[in-house]
DNA sequence: TTAATACCTAAACCTGACTTTAGGTCAAGG
DNA sequence: CCTTGACCTAAAGTCAGGTTTAGGTATTAA
């Protein structure tokens, strides 16, 4: 069993926000001692898993309505499941997305290098794009389409 | 050149949101045809950054501060590599990230299926984490740490 | 000629996710 | 005893990033 404290510290996150998250009905099951909230392993999959879904681009009241199917039981594991299977996709989806995000960037960095090195920005702009180098070539490619 | 509703419709953004980023200094070399945006493919490509730097993580005046680097000229390439370089860094990390939450969300997913399959928690909850399938072991251990 | 459509501005409004504030309880140490 | 620190609540405040509204101009199609 833990404080609010202790699992602020081990979660990086303001008391405050576990406040927050408790109140808006993400820790259903949680335990109180004369009005102070106690931690159990419980708790600490529920924040994991909160995290988890927040990162997936879930947005409370979502994780909030996750949180009831979590005490409906059984019966709603199907619901559970294909949540998951939807948060997949957006995540993978989001990942994508930073791959082309990052060749952008890969692109900009040698933009700005060759910049630097010419003195100006018109014998760069004169390599885009036959002149380049294959990966960065490649990287233009993935961020311009 | 393009208008600001054609624009719109190429980056699948509201007319609304590319008018505020105007307004907030993204697009400085905007020309005006009585009163009317002129996109050229330099506002593409400032659209095309912006939408990079934003998904990098970087907010509005950040980005700002970025065109007054570009507006500025050769002197400031430096300071532009440097940004794509923490971008760059930025971008790995939540790439990282996303992939820890699809380990927990493929852990998960299998939690269900077995759930489903054994009709009760109980049944699951006594494999993890020994017998579980060594892929979904994997993915538990990399959400779990 | 008038009606629809696309453009424009300034300013108010909205939303989500916290964070801060103000006021209070309780246990331990000096 | 009294002060420090960790906990508590309800309610107000904050911030980013838009979005909506209200009011106006200009061009085109019927």
């Amino acid at each position: 069993m833990y404080t609010i404290g202790q699992v602020a510290a081990m979660f990086d996150l303001p008391v405050s926000t576990i406040r927050y998250y408790d109140k808006a009905g993400l820790l259903p099951d949680i335990q109180r001692v004369s009005g102070i909230r106690q931690f159990s392993d419980n708790e600490l999959e529920a924040l994991r898993v909160i995290e988890c879904l927040k990162k997936s681009g879930l947005e409370i009241k979502a994780i909030k309505q996750f949180m009831d199917w979590n005490q409906a039981g059984n019966e709603t594991f199907g619901q559970r499941k294909t949540l998951f299977e939807k948060q997949m996709v957006a995540v993978e989806a989001e990942i994508a997305s930073l791959e082309k995000v990052r060749a952008m960037l890969r692109y900009k960095q040698w933009y700005c290098t060759e910049a630097i090195k010419a003195g100006n920005e018109e014998t760069v702009v004169a390599m885009v794009p036959d002149q380049m180098p294959t990966d960065i070539k490649q990287a233009y490619e993935r961020s311009h389409i």
